[in-house]
RNA sequence: CCAGGGGGCCGGGCAGCCGCGUCCUUCGACAGGCUCAGGAUGAGCGGGUUUGAAGGCCGAGGAAAGUCCGGGCUCCACGAAGCAAGGGUGGCGGGUAACGCCCGCCGAGUGAGGGCUUUCGGGCCUGAGAUCAGGGAAAGUGCCACAGAGAGUAUACCGCCGAUGGCCCCUAAAGGGCACAGGCAAGGGUGAAAGGGUGCGGCAAGAGCGCACCGGGGUUCUGGUAACAGCGCCCGCAUGGCAAACCCCACCCGGAGCAAGGCCAAAUAGGGGUCUCGCGCCGAGAGGCAGGAGUGUUUCGCUCCGAGAGACCCGGGUUGGCUGCUUGAGCUGCGGAGCAAUCCGUAGCCUAGAUGAAUGGCUGCCCCCGCAGCGCUGGUCGCAAGAUACCGGUUGCGGGACAGAACCCGGCUUACAGGUCCCCUGGCAUC
RNA sequence: CGGGGAGUGGCGCAGCCUGGUAGCGCAUCUGUUUUGGGAACAGAGGGUCGCAGGUUCGAAUCCUGUCUCCCCGA
């Protein structure tokens, strides 16, 4: 069974209102869609730091889902990570156990508070 | 060997397990297509925005970065040249596809260091290297605040003089005084800058007023492709600074960018407008007539057809794929020309092509650096306890920069741990 | 890929084109007024002009490089 890319914005945006489940190195967001079979995607903002930076993240990140998801994915969801300051120079066995956890925190419907809806300033 | 300065090159290596991307080979699956045979259907050809497995090759940088210049390439516009506007560049020569880049030379100020000298404050000479937006200021316009008498047609505040003329004193004459006319620009003072500098002469006091040297301008000749340099001669020489103020001169520049551009598929309307060309006949056109087809109640009527194509714009739809896309001012070696940048010849090589964007994840060993009441150990020092600036081995822990191709090249700029090589200047030691 | 704009006291802005004195409003502090506060009035303090070079006697201003932020077009 091949695991899709996200690659739609409003992919994302749709993540964006499902669990989220914190973790000191990333930020998982997953969302149930509709029988589309388990799929993926990687947000890291430049707020992270220059691209060398971002490159890297977004493999460990893939390394990380790939080991993870055909065990331990949630079936039908999307599942997003976001990038977080702390997971430049966080140690892989460590995040690695940390998504488990986080995982299943989402198969569980735990999460944290969802966030607000950003307001259009004006 | 050390110190200072400048420049070039490299910018971790090896291995294991798991994984990613392009391409190639082999074996498969599958959609649509064509041909043949045909009852369902089968066989063959050929093939891909589909897809599985195995194997193999290759897979980030010196700055891939910033996007500051110059090109290639593509489309658009346009007779050429020139002019105008706008922008850019600016010593000379060379290199280059081109450049605002590079090399060499010239000039300017600067200047590590060295030598000589000294009244120890300094002075003189030499000078590697780096730096320079380095055309024009007697083409013109403008600006130079404050201070100062005067700031670009120079000026006269303090000051100096007052020879000559004037007035006064004393007079035989000589002389003395005043600072009125007038002369001067040396000194003081202001300033970033005061209309060449130093010295001697000269003078009433002064002044290129005269002379010597330095500086400057002009010019003959010589050398050099040239920038320019040198020698001689002439000019006592008012004619600052700013052009990164306007400007003048010389030279250069059409515009947009790979989301350029081309092709295919899908999808909607089977849209609207303008223009051009065309149409069997008429008409600017709408349309009418001829003609054709169908039909019926058949000398006639009804319906339909009876010319479209191209360009641009508006509206609508699409957010998919292929191509451009990596062989190029290419890389490496050798030989040659040149001071060099660079060029020429020759042999070999093919060396990233991603697109929510591949080139990674984890681990071990080696290398370099740092830290460990000297951790342990051998030197070393100390009678010893011990000490540890220095040298060697070993153990543990930590660290190894700046940074990611996106059409492709040539530069520039900026960031950068560490390593390595070369050149220049000087010092010390040895031969 | 292309284009435009901004950076000046704590905050929001002038000054830049045409170079010599950095100014305005709000805020802060002090005083007057008031029983006290607010308001008002009077006065005061506070700025490496994003950073680094250069041109100039002199730079917030001119030139070059660089950093950060914002906006627009394809």
């Amino acid at each position: 069974m091949t695991i899709e890319v996200l690659t739609k914005r409003a992919d994302f945006l749709l993540a964006n209102k499902g669990l989220r489940n914190a973790r000191p190195g990333f930020v998982l967001l997953t969302r149930p869609n509709q029988g589309k079979g388990k799929r993926f995607g990687i947000t890291v903002t430049k707020k992270v730091g220059n691209a060398v930076v971002r490159n890297r993240m977004k493999r460990r990140f893939r390394e990380l889902l790939r080991d993870a998801l055909p065990a331990e994915g949630l079936a039908d969801h999307d599942h997003v990570l976001v990038g977080r300051v702390g997971g430049i120079a966080r140690d892989y066995h460590r995040m690695r156990k940390e998504l488990t956890h986080a995982l299943a925190a989402a198969s569980e419907g735990k999460g944290d508070r969802p966030r607000k809806p950003r307001k259009p300033r004006k």
